[in-house]
DNA sequence: CACAACTTACTGACTTGTCAGTAAGCCGGT
DNA sequence: ACCGGCTTACTGACAAGTCAGTAAGTTGTG
């Protein structure tokens, strides 16, 4: 009823988001027969993939909201409905449907991102700063990232290795583009810090913002990436603009 | 059994924490008795105010380690050798109990800062450094902090109210103490997106910290804040060290 | 004694997950 | 073109457990 089912949640990824159900040609995309087994593997079906899909939207929009302990099966199915039992029994158990939630928004990440390579360099801080910018615009998007980030530490929560990994991949992929951007000057591990910075105020600053708007977070995400890059920057070197 | 039950959660207070139970001289605090009603107010005796404290120190572990909605009060209750029910004859509600919990660390966070002023200017930044490596030996502490700010986001969350109110207070201390810091010569938005990242940076550090060691929390932090710094002071102005 | 600090016993709401049964659709053979 | 055999997509009922909260009774202590 308030905002719209997110796409994506990740601090990187995406920026407008045409919620287009991606029509695809035709059928199901022939699976590999696993070999093996001779049995004809006739399983998906167009609608199948479909309803699953809408399960999944729907399930990341109740965990974005609730949380992911507190939102409850019979929630999720409400929203297609159907019952908690038909939701188990596309997905066997909750821990995977939350599982298959985040494997949904990273796909869709990278279809959005398809086409227009992935931004490296400077182009990467500028991505963020415009990601920023547009997470104003969607704080469903925003409250479910950080309520499953937050809840992602806690004893053998299901989403802690995702999360964990996704930290990683942002890490590397971010002082990469560090190390582009102000030269061969800086050691590696500076870099590293200024990345993990970046990440962290990212992720604060959306807390904040969510609980209070006097926050801006698009200007004070731009604010501190710039002083974060100025501050790794040898004193030759001058930053391209962030524009 | 792993980590000691935390007294404090704040990103600014406390730094080592004594977890002494602080004996106070003899019997209660007098408590205000309300004008209007004449009983005799001979509520709290000492062991009871004791017991209490101790319930508080279990939840706060409980709902640290578990977050809020997942720690049941039975496990709180254990802790302390009683049942569920004898908490809630001591708290009347679980949504109370986290309330108390909250007040409770606000006054041991007081209670161990008192003497020593509370510091301004660039003080407090040595201080936010110094309470950075100071988490690095108690991840129980950070990780409470975490879950709870996280959790906080969804709907309805009894801790909504008082992590907003405290950023706002840590938000207004900090802007201060920029302010003081770099001179007259900032406007003062940009002091408080100053602030605002500031804290951002340090709450977003410690998740990916919690999920991964090797992040190093306090450089990255101290790195961050000096960066932050940085970049709203003239171009005249030099800054103290953080040391 | 009176009251605080419990315990025991229980309720009702809600959880995830299982299971059997049903309706609908596809599929190959004749 | 229809039929038997099969799979998928559910529903509804239920099991088994957890949870907060309540009510009534017990014990110990100032």
């Amino acid at each position: 009823m308030d905002d719209d089912v997110p796409p994506t949640a990740s601090a990187v990824a995406a920026s407008g988001g045409a919620p287009a159900p991606a029509p695809e040609p035709t059928r199901a995309p022939a699976p590999a027969t696993t070999s093996g087994a001779p049995k004809r593997a006739r399983r998906t079906r167009q609608a199948t993939v479909e309803r699953r899909a809408e399960i999944l939207r729907a399930a990341a929009h109740t965990f974005g909201t609730k949380g992911y302990k507190t939102g409850s099966l019979a929630e999720v199915a409400e929203q297609v409905g159907i019952t908690h039992a038909g939701v188990l029994h596309h997905f066997g158990s909750k821990d995977q449907l939350l599982v298959e939630v985040l494997e949904y928004r990273d796909k869709e990440d990278v279809r959005e991102l398809e086409g227009q390579h992935i931004p490296g360099g400077i182009e990467l801080f500028r991505h963020l700063v415009r990601t920023a910018a547009a997470n104003e615009d969607r704080p469903g998007i925003v409250q479910s990232y950080s309520v499953l980030t937050g809840e992602s530490v806690t004893e053998n929560h299901p989403a802690r290795a995702w999360v964990t990994e996704r930290f990683t991949v942002l890490r590397g992929e971010i002082t990469d583009a560090v190390e582009t951007v102000v030269g061969p000057g800086v050691e590696h591990e500076r870099a590293v810090e200024a990345a993990s910075a970046i990440i962290g105020v990212m992720d604060g600053l959306q807390v904040q913002w969510l609980l209070d708007d006097t926050v801006h977070l698009a200007h004070a995400t731009r604010f501190a990436i710039e002083a974060i890059l100025q501050a790794v920057c040898p004193p030759g070197v001058t930053l391209p603009s962030l524009d």
